[in-house]
RNA sequence: GCGCCCGUAGCUCAGCGGAUCAGAGUAUUGGCCUCCGAAGCCAAGGGUCGUGGGUUCGAAUCCCGCCGGGCGCGCCA
């Protein structure tokens, strides 16, 4: 059935042809007042035309309302048309205001699912951690957000493909292999100095204790040439010369080595995140960009067209003529390619798979980035405006209101399984999304684990077992709703709850154009509220079976929005607490 | 210094393709369980929307300056 806002909107674009024939399209916006008096729906066209035509826009709002009114009430769904200062406003029948209710029940699990005039393909990638230690809780809030938005724009009507990028290619990943074998030696008795820029965390000597597991004495070496220098001016260069120790070292080992540890990590990382309810599609490789060649093609065709130039031994790339504040290097001094370079070569790749439109979710630290990588595309003739980026602002953990301290430096980063086993997957991936991505985010633990009326996720969560729980003790049979005397509905909380839920499905489509999963975080809690208002005002199970029917027809519609909007945000809707 | 993000009630934040947006939660105060779950509800107080200009019939919302906070400015990834 056609929403009534795009009924109205039919009406209006052809009444405003007719009102302002020479004043071209003009977008209709309808809204939902805040004001019941005002009518269910609004229009402010005519104060967009006023100036056009020299004339007060309660005139022009007042002739649309004359020329319209047949039509709107031709629809049986409204009333005739109303003006006040210039605002053109219509009203539902009372009567209509329902069939939310059995759209509702008729579509379950679909309702608020949207059918986009054309639909997108859509490639979001998100987290893509570097496989060098277990995530952070920066990282939960990435990926809280991707997989929160994969769904919303899947639901709205797109196809989505979810893609973690693996970073496996860079010198991280040698300082890991690096890190992970010294832990091995160690374990082994053999006493070999542990670098001060090496990956320090326990996970380490845990990959360790598997490596030596699975392969006992394999990776056993002398380690005659690893022992530090005594001055220790560069740590840098310390560290790659240890890798190209190691390397000699193990020989062929080194890549086996390299390969276990990464799988390792890559396991541990896949499990949390699937515990957070993160999947994706693809796990793509950066490896793979090099081994393909894709990356030396890619600097190439970017030679070809001229956007390329060496300088102090290096290859760079100018950016600084596609928007960006200065050139950037592609391939350095030494040979190697910079991360850069493969960064193009992917995004590059992503849009040669024939997605209509890229989503990165970056850190908000990597947003002097953006301007480059989208330079890039340009260079090479790709439609950069297909890719955007959204850029996720820092977490901060507060635990009895105290900052709790950060930084991998320090050693003290709380990682995402820590945090998910304090507060509960719930928890955690509710209040990651209840701020816009751009916002810094509070995470107060003590507040996400409370199981009072303070934590915003049991609020919504208690409105979902609630009403399941009303329907336990009816016991009849939801599938008989359908025939429910819906006209039954009058009361003023009825009408609000059918008015959120005809919200519900604009929610979905204006939340999926925004990239903002926050705002279904917002409409659930005040979906809930007024739910709660009206169980508190209300009895349900009433002994008039034609009113109880009419009400547990509308509830089994708010449980199910409840339901879809929740499955969103990957929080459960419990039916008992 | 340059660039990006953010300044809205005591606190944490929605609202920012103009009007019908001065909002929510929390905190404070006072009420509501012999009745479908009180993890709930009802009520009260609390803000010149950082600041100064500009555009407009109309600005929290758009533009510019300033102030304050966060982040970034590698031949790292």
């Amino acid at each position: 059935m056609d929403d009534p806002k795009d009924i109205l909107r039919r009406i209006l674009e052809e009444g405003v042809r007719r009102v302002a024939p020479g004043a071209g399209p003009v977008e209709i916006h309808l809204e939902r007042p805040k004001n019941p008096a005002h009518g269910d729906l609004s229009c402010n066209v005519a104060f967009l035309l006023a100036k056009a035509l020299k004339r007060s826009p309660h005139d022009i709002a007042r002739q649309l309302a004359e020329i319209t009114g047949e039509a709107v009430i031709g629809e049986r769904i409204f009333e005739w048309p109303t003006v006040a200062g210039g605002f053109y406003n219509v009203r539902q029948t009372a009567g209509a205001k329902n069939t939310v209710v059995q759209r509702a029940l008729a579509e379950g699990p679909d309702f608020g699912r949207g059918r986009p005039a054309r639909a997108e393909h859509i490639l979001i990638e998100f987290v893509s951690a570097n496989p060098t230690g277990p995530l952070h809780v920066g990282h939960g809030r990435g990926a809280a957000y991707g997989a929160s938005l994969a769904s919303l724009l899947e639901f709205a009507g797109h196809r989505v493909t979810r893609e973690y990028y693996v970073n496996d290619a860079g010198r991280q990943m040698d300082i890991l292999a690096l890190s992970v074998w010294l832990r091995y030696l160690q374990a082994r008795g053999v006493v070999v100095p542990f670098p001060e820029q090496g990956y320090r965390g326990d996970y380490v000597r845990d990959i360790a204790a598997r490596l030596a597991d699975a392969h006992v004495a394999r990776y056993a070496r002398d380690p005659g040439g690893l022992r530090l220098s005594e001055a220790l001016a560069d740590p840098d260069r310390e560290l790659d010369r240890l890798i190209d120790a190691a390397r000699m070292l193990l020989g062929e080992d080194w890549g086996r080595l390299h390969r276990f540890a990464l799988e390792e990590m890559l396991a541990d990382q896949r499990a949390d995140l699937a515990e957070f309810r993160t999947e994706f599609d693809h796990w793509f490789s950066e490896q793979s960009l090099y081994d393909s060649g894709a990356v030396a093609r890619t600097v190439a065709a970017l030679e070809e067209r001229g956007h390329v130039y060496p300088k102090d031994g290096a290859l760079w790339f100018r950016s600084s003529a596609f928007g960006d504040e200065k050139d950037r290097v592609l391939r350095r001094e030494n040979g190697q390619y910079t991360y850069f370079a493969s960064d193009i070569a992917y995004h590059a790749g992503k849009l040669a798979r024939g997605y209509d439109r890229l989503i990165d979710v970056w850190g908000a630290d990597h947003h002097g980035y953006v301007a480059r990588v989208k330079g890039a595309l340009a260079a090479l003739g790709l439609p950069c405006e297909a890719l955007t980026v959204a850029l996720v602002q820092f977490a901060v953990l507060y635990r009895g209101g105290q900052k709790l301290a950060m930084g991998k430096r320090s050693g003290e980063f709380v990682t995402l399984r820590e945090l998910r086993r304090e507060v509960g997957n719930d928890a955690a991936r509710f209040f990651y999304v209840l701020r816009k991505c751009d916002q810094h985010l509070d995470f107060d633990l003590d507040l996400a684990r409370s199981e009072s009326q303070d934590n915003p996720v049991y609020y919504v969560q208690y409105a979902h077992a609630r009403l399941c729980s009303v329907f336990a003790q009816w016991g009849g049979d939801p599938a008989s709703l359908l025939e429910a005397p819906l006209e039954a509905l009058v009361h003023h909380r009825e009408l609000e709850l059918m008015q959120r839920l005809a919200e519900f499905p604009e929610l979905i489509a204006s939340a999926a154009t925004e990239l903002a999963p926050h705002a279904i975080a917002f409409y659930l809690r005040g979906l809930a509220g007024t739910l709660h208002s009206y169980y508190n005002a209300e009895r349900i199970l009433v002994e008039d079976t034609r009113l109880r029917d009419a009400r547990l027809a509308l509830c089994a519609a708010v449980r199910q929005t409840l339901a879809n909007g929740l499955a969103l945000l990957g929080v459960r809707a419990p039916e008992k607490m």
